[in-house]
RNA sequence: GCCCGGGUAGUGUAGCGGCCUAUCAUGGAGCCCUGUCGAGGCUCCGACUCGGGUUCAAAUCCCGACUCGGGCGCCA
């Protein structure tokens, strides 16, 4: 079928376009029909005087959300809302929607998150809704590119193992034939073994699986991580990488994602690099809690609005990062990016030096020997190398002021719902 | 997992012992209307999560189940 999109139309043509009845209002002598597509929605324009009285009634009968076709003629028109409509001479039913609707895409009441989340599909419709996938999609898009452009290849590590990979999460066990198995938590490790592997610089975007029983509005069970291991740089420079990456982000979805920002009423402020650096112990000082102790909620929320904009915590005391961070007397060369609302990234300067590393799982109180193909790597030429994992699901709700990460996901997973 | 607060037409809500034959909006069916753009006007349709209990009387109070939201914990 030849169609023309909403965005696409040019006036005094024959068009064929087709989509979702939006709206129909029927003021007597003069009715419209709201037709919307992916783009946008369209005007189809029917005077009692120039369209024929059967078309009219054909087309007071569809119900909404029904899919048609129209075909017609193009007139600019400045009392459309877009500046044109489509006088139609055909329309023609595609398939016709039931009646009532799960919920309402006009947008006038606004459905709850959960009711929206078991009608995705009707949901997907409204356009603030697919505002959110749009970019999603141009963000996930623009990191592709800029990694790319800085000479990183694209990997894909397995999502089922055999073992933790880090502990300190919860996993998922799943069978494997005749064995457990695990959905893995992050492609650390693999990621790792591609820098022994001489790949140098790699990235995923990918799922990871968390099975942990957090039941807030910013965790999923399954999100998509954005993951990066670069041979020869350290913390300092795939933290300049990180921040780069994420002005880039910002810059390439302000620039081409106006319609999408408009209708989700968003104004994108670039963030300024490079971004503030803190201590650990500067952190724990303004959130008033003990050395030793991890940032909680309270924390965070003190320490952001401190910093008021992306900012990286640094010098983690060992205890609280990884086995595979390098140790740097009781410090570490780890850090974190934050967002004043949450935590985006966590990544470091990594242990290449099998013997240290053997030490190191040995103080997280973890066996050696479950590591065995990951060990293996550093003993044949592993170059020092950094990286990080940065969530995306935690990137589009700080750069969107999304409420609710599940917002930011086609079809969530979380504590409870695994449907649709 | 813990602590709060909810579950009323398809959707979003009001009502919180008798005045409920349950409010309003949106929606659906229909009628009027030639420029709507959250169109407008009129008529009609459609609901108290489930199970126990208290009471002369329960949408309303109590208990339980299921379920949703917020916060926290844990985590990224």
């Amino acid at each position: 079928m030849k169609l023309t999109r909403s965005s696409a139309i040019v006036p005094e043509t024959d068009v064929t376009v087709a989509g979702w009845v939006h709206e129909l209002r029927d003021l007597g002598g003069i009715s419209f029909l709201l037709l919307r597509d992916r783009d946008g929605i369209m005007q189809i324009t029917m005077p009692k005087k120039k369209v024929p009285p059967e078309l009219v009634e054909h087309v007071r009968s569809l119900s909404r959300e029904s899919v048609v076709r129209v075909a017609g003629l193009v007139k600019e028109e400045l009392k459309a809302p877009q500046g044109f409509e489509i006088i139609p001479y055909e329309v023609e039913l595609l398939n016709a929607a039931e009646s009532p609707l799960p919920l309402d895409v006009t947008g006038k009441v606004r459905a709850d998150l959960d009711t929206r989340l078991d009608a995705r599909f009707m949901d997907v419709r409204l356009p603030a809704t697919r505002a959110i996938f749009l970019i999603r999609a141009t963000v996930l898009h623009e990191v592709r590119a800029f990694l790319s452009a800085h000479d990183f290849i694209e990997i894909q590590t397995p999502k089922m193992v055999a073992t933790a990979t880090e502990g300190g999460t919860q996993l998922f066990p799943i069978s494997y034939f005749d064995r457990e198995a695990f959905l893995n938590q992050s492609p650390q490790l693999y990621k790792q073994i591609m820098m022994a592997a001489g790949l140098e610089r790699v990235f995923e975007v990918g799922p990871i699986f968390r099975a942990e029983e957090h039941d807030t509005r910013k965790h999923l069970n399954e999100v998509t991580s954005i993951d990066i291991e670069a041979s020869f740089l350290d913390d300092n420079e795939v933290m300049e990488l990180l921040e780069e990456l994420i002005q880039h982000v910002y810059i390439a979805v302000a620039e081409r994602c106006s319609a999408p920002l408009q209708s989700l009423g968003v104004t994108l402020s670039i963030p300024h690099i490079p971004f503030k650096r803190i201590a650990y112990a500067e952190a724990i000082e303004i959130a008033d809690i003990p050395w030793g102790d991890d940032l909680d909620t309270a924390a965070e929320r003190a320490v952001g609005q401190e910093m008021g904009e992306h900012y990286f915590i640094v010098d983690w005391p060992v205890e609280l990062k990884p086995f595979y961070v390098q140790p740097r007397n009781n410090l570490c060369y780890a850090f974190d990016l934050m967002h004043p609302r949450m935590e985006l990234a966590s990544g470091a300067r990594r242990i290449h030096d099998y013997a240290l590393l053997v030490e190191q799982l040995a103080s997280k109180s973890l066996a050696p020997e479950n590591f065995g193909f990951y060990l293996d790597a550093f003993r044949f030429g592993m170059p020092p190398h950094a990286g990080w994992g940065l969530g995306a699901e935690r990137l589009l709700v700080t750069m969107l002021g999304l409420a609710n990460i599940r917002e930011s996901v086609l079809f969530p997973r979380d504590r409870r719902r695994i449907t649709p």
